[in-house]
DNA sequence: GTCTATATAATGATAGAC
DNA sequence: GTCTATCATTATATAGAC
């Protein structure tokens, strides 16, 4: 059903505003056109006719989305707010709709979102980079490794977003609900989490593990 | 097609093995009972006999990934090895197909998953608590916060195990792979990213952003 | 640009034989 | 326990009117 707030846009804009509501919610297949069509007020026919066929809207929103997030990426940069905690949560907050369904179409393993996970973990590892000369990050051991794993875990943090606010006892989506998990991010990811010295510990239990796990393989 | 290794088992263990490995990859309604029939080497007929209908294949699915991983979280705090940083990884190298699944069925909001869910996030309290008496942990303020979004964080990794893997060039389930996430996931979570003072010059600014959001929420 | 009507294909589930 | 044959439903995409 059309919203009130939507009287405004072209028909083109509201078939694609349900689409990006609906696959996130039903998957590729559980979407059907109809459904997006009654979202939209439109009729199915006319949602071929723009699109050509399902899988066309479903290109065209990767698309509008990923463009939309890159859009704010390069916000973020100019303004020099990238490194700032809360900017992916602030992503989530403007746009929720778009982040859902970045979640869901890197899940589901879209081409476009392929693209744009490895762009950003470019980024990430020449921004890290910088942040090392600056004296702000410490060097790692394998940097790129440390950059795909954090986005990895912040982009499947938003994926998880349902059981999130479920446990949290609020809407992740709500102010609140977003500085919580600011705070609990910047927490876990600045050293915060464990006493000094265990860390040290855990990282040489680690290499043994590593070592024993790597002799078995070469042995077994 | 049945495979050589499937021949000793029964046809319900075949089925379900398929559906296992179908409906992470193509979703419930992308899922036909037909795909699974072929990949299990029965007739649709049978699946519907066993199972009852297609949503009770997902059940069962569901409840069989379930107790296996309740099972292998037993194990591992049994032998004390919960606090191990290899442990997640190492269920994943060990039943990938099972922490794939948990992953899909997360990711698509199932009951039974959202139960485990709220379980690990009890647990990791419980068991953070613990490790915090014994001196291994520093407290927080927010400790269901940072126990829920570090194992959203976790789980919504997984979730993104195939652009993990393409990004770092290897197979996230390699002996290889499993061991340099565990390494890059540890250096992130026992503040070996930022440089000494850094956090605390975040947390600052995060505590500075909270408040300015929180007058524009009461003012605006 | 937008609609209605419809052709064609695929799917979940049933019935009943072996 | 397992199969084949089939029904009823639902979906995408087409054709053509307005």
């Amino acid at each position: 059903m059309r919203s009130v707030a939507d009287f405004d846009l072209t028909a083109m804009a509201r078939i694609r505003n349900a689409a990006l509501d609906r696959f996130p919610r039903d998957g590729f297949k559980g979407t059907t056109v109809r459904a997006v069509a009654e979202d939209a007020g439109v009729s199915p026919g006319l949602i071929v006719h723009h699109f050509g066929t399902k899988e066309g809207l479903r290109s065209s929103c990767d698309e509008y989305v990923i463009e939309q997030i890159r859009t704010v990426k390069e916000d973020a940069i100019t303004s020099g707010k990238l490194d700032d905690p809360a900017t992916m949560a602030g992503g989530f907050s403007i746009a929720p709709q778009l982040m859902r369904y970045l979640g869901w179409s890197l899940a589901a393993g879209s081409p476009a979102a392929a693209a744009l996970f490895d762009e950003l973990v470019e980024e990430s590892i020449r921004l890290s980079k910088l942040a090392e000369e600056h004296g702000a990050m410490e060097p790692s051991s394998d940097l790129r490794a440390r950059c795909a794993v954090q986005l990895a875990m912040q982009l499947g943090a938003l994926v998880m977003h349902e059981h999130l606010s479920r446990a949290l006892g609020e809407d992740l989506l709500s102010p609140e609900g977003i500085m919580r998990v600011s705070r609990a991010t910047l927490e876990l990811f600045s050293g915060a989490m464990f006493a000094p010295g265990q860390a040290v510990a855990m990282r040489n239990a680690l290499d043994v593990a590593i070592e024993n796990t790597r002799k078995e393989t070469t042995n077994g």
